[in-house]
DNA sequence: GAACCGATTGCCT
DNA sequence: GGCAATCGGTTCG
């Protein structure tokens, strides 16, 4: 199967209502560069942030110093640190100045798999980015990518000093998409805001029960 | 300033 | 199934 576009998506895709774009990104590929080491995943497992009337979202309660990102342009990264450990990569979606965010997963690996073999340790292929935290060790992305555009054209080397490129293109549409409830949050754990391509291996998860 | 919490993971019993 | 790891952000006094 011949590698995907790596062009990257425009920014305008991300400026959109937020439930949209996270359906949307279920088999878009994700790319990182460091180091010259190219990897990429097809995105299979999504979670929608809808901002400030989600209580499960980090901009929930208004702008703070971490969410305030997300309530800027559309198409950059929202990365953070979950329980001190692993690291959490989110698209910013919907038009600046208003937040949400679409939590980026899981990914079928189909790029650099030495790589991500290398940063995360062995284990089967299909599962090293089943999950949020296994996602952004496999691809080495931390805390410093925060705010890195994910959209539009890439950064400069100028720009880029640590070496560093990370993209979202297009892919290959799932045949089926699978809704259901988030996982791991405390709030609102009813709204059915997780996507993902129930035929994929690489979920973190089984896939929800609703089907799109 | 201090206490508490968490959009997770891997290893333990 | 249970639970520790580990730290930035948020909240409270």
């Amino acid at each position: 199967m011949p590698p995907p576009p790596r062009r990257p998506l425009a920014r305008r895709f991300f400026a959109r209502d937020t439930l949209t774009v996270a359906r949307e990104l279920v088999g878009c590929t994700l790319w990182t560069v460091v180091r010259g080491r190219v990897c990429a995943g097809r995105i299979v497992e999504v979670e929608a942030y809808l901002g400030e009337r989600d209580p499960a979202s980090h901009a929930g309660r208004g702008p703070t110093p971490r969410s305030g990102i997300m309530f800027g342009p559309p198409g950059v990264a929202y990365v953070y640190l979950s329980y001190g450990v692993h690291h959490c990569l989110n698209a910013v979606t919907e038009p600046e100045g208003r937040a949400g965010a679409v939590l980026l997963r899981a990914l079928e690996p189909l790029v650099g798999l030495a790589a991500m073999g290398e940063r995360r340790g062995r284990g089967p292929d299909a599962l090293v980015c089943a999950g949020p935290g296994r996602l952004c060790r496999a691809l080495g992305i931390d805390l410093a990518w925060n705010g890195l555009p994910l959209a539009g054209r890439l950064e400069s080397a100028a720009n880029n000093p640590a070496g560093r490129r990370v993209w979202i293109a297009a892919g290959r549409a799932p045949g089926r998409l699978a809704a259901g409830p988030r996982i791991g949050i405390r709030r609102a754990v009813e709204a059915p805001y997780r996507f993902c391509d129930p035929d994929s291996p690489s979920l973190s998860r089984p896939p929800g029960p609703g089907i799109l």
